[in-house]
DNA sequence: GCTATTTGACCGGC
DNA sequence: GCCGGTCAAATAGC
């Protein structure tokens, strides 16, 4: 009798309605023969099913039901109740070499447990210590540099696109060989985490930037993040993550780059170029980390906004906001 | 006041 | 010795 349905039935309403606009967002993307399929991100649709896996593991999450993952995830890929159907065939593996099985793809993103990658040649707080020294004033440039490029690899975008990862950039340098200069950034969890990645303009027109990535990233995707965060009280991390406690999380001082880059520059053909060590970061499992539509607003702070915008830049976010909106206001989450 | 970014210094691999 | 990578003080922004 009553017309309340259970968090998570209404939950399932709004992915299959998120669905419906994912598949709008495909035909946007694919008209304009925008995304690269195929391509190592996968097919705009590939894409748009994992941005829905996170708003459905974010759904998960609150409603403590992540055990349900499985049924959601026959939802979203339209099989309904079945077997094998692949209404969506998910582009592909999302830059997950390994193929931890048959489409296991889009979004089994809260139970991927980074792979414990960083090796010993890395840096570590003891090297940093040992230094000796006589007469210096600080301790600047004191650290145990990476011996080879081990471990790395790098990607091509035309615009500076967000990976799923928060980082603080470091460090800025003018390399010699290059045109412009290069941006040293880190993993946001610095102590936790010890993936860095540097980005650099390799050419003007069109815009491309090259992003090498180094190490894995051991620290917590957002999805297991934000759960921390709606189990948690900890007012310092929730200033980082999606709140949905109250609507003036959304405007928290540091924005969550989810929607921050909405704004800034969705699109991207961004995929793979090179891979040096046939490599996938096992992070690339991760829903967040095969979003690259989406770019941190810090992360933009090295480069001034000279990055054209796409015109359906705006079409995107009124779509995919809209959606997180509706989500927002009807659960007053 | 806290956090992120900038920037010059410093280190070490090549 | 050169040059790329990182540190950390200074500065900016919120």
């Amino acid at each position: 009798m009553e017309s309340v349905l259970p968090n998570r039935e209404r939950a399932m309403e709004e992915l299959i309605q998120g669905r419906e606009l994912a598949s709008q967002l495909s035909r946007i993307f694919e008209n304009r023969s925008f995304l690269v399929d195929g391509a190592e991100g996968g097919s705009a649709e590939g894409i748009v099913n994992k941005i829905l896996g996170s708003f459905v593991n974010t759904l998960l999450i609150i409603n403590g039901k992540e055990s349900d993952q499985e049924f959601v995830s026959d939802q979203i890929q339209g099989n309904g109740s079945g077997g094998g159907g692949s209404g969506v065939s998910d582009g592909g593996s999302g830059g997950s070499g390994d193929g931890g099985g048959a489409d296991s793809s889009s979004w089994d993103a809260n139970h991927v447990h980074a792979a414990p990658a960083i090796t010993s040649e890395d840096y570590t707080e003891e090297q940093i210590s040992c230094k000796s020294t006589s007469t210096f004033k600080d301790r600047r440039g004191s650290y145990k540099r990476r011996k080879t490029l081990q471990n790395s690899w790098t990607r091509d975008t035309p615009a500076l696109t967000y990976d799923g990862h928060e980082w603080r950039k470091y460090g800025q340098k003018f390399i010699r060989s290059a045109k412009h200069s290069r941006n040293y950034f880190r993993c946001t969890h610095k102590f936790e985490c010890k993936a860095t990645k540097h980005v650099q303009q390799i050419q003007d027109h069109p815009p491309l930037f090259r992003t090498t990535y180094f190490g894995n990233h051991t620290c917590k995707d957002y999805l297991n993040a934000s759960e921390l965060v709606l189990n948690s009280a900890s007012p310092r991390d929730s200033s980082k993550f999606i709140c949905f406690d109250n609507a003036n999380c959304l405007t928290n001082k540091q924005e969550h780059p989810f929607f921050s880059s909405f704004k800034e520059d969705m699109p991207t053909t961004d995929h793979m170029v090179k891979s040096d060590h046939n490599h996938s970061s096992p992070c690339d499992h991760l829903v967040s980390n095969d979003l690259t539509a989406f770019e941190s607003s810090g992360l933009m702070s090295g480069f001034s906004s000279s990055i054209d915008q796409y015109d359906y830049d705006e079409e995107f976010s009124r779509i995919v906001e809209s959606y997180f909106e509706n989500e927002v206001s009807q659960y007053g989450f």
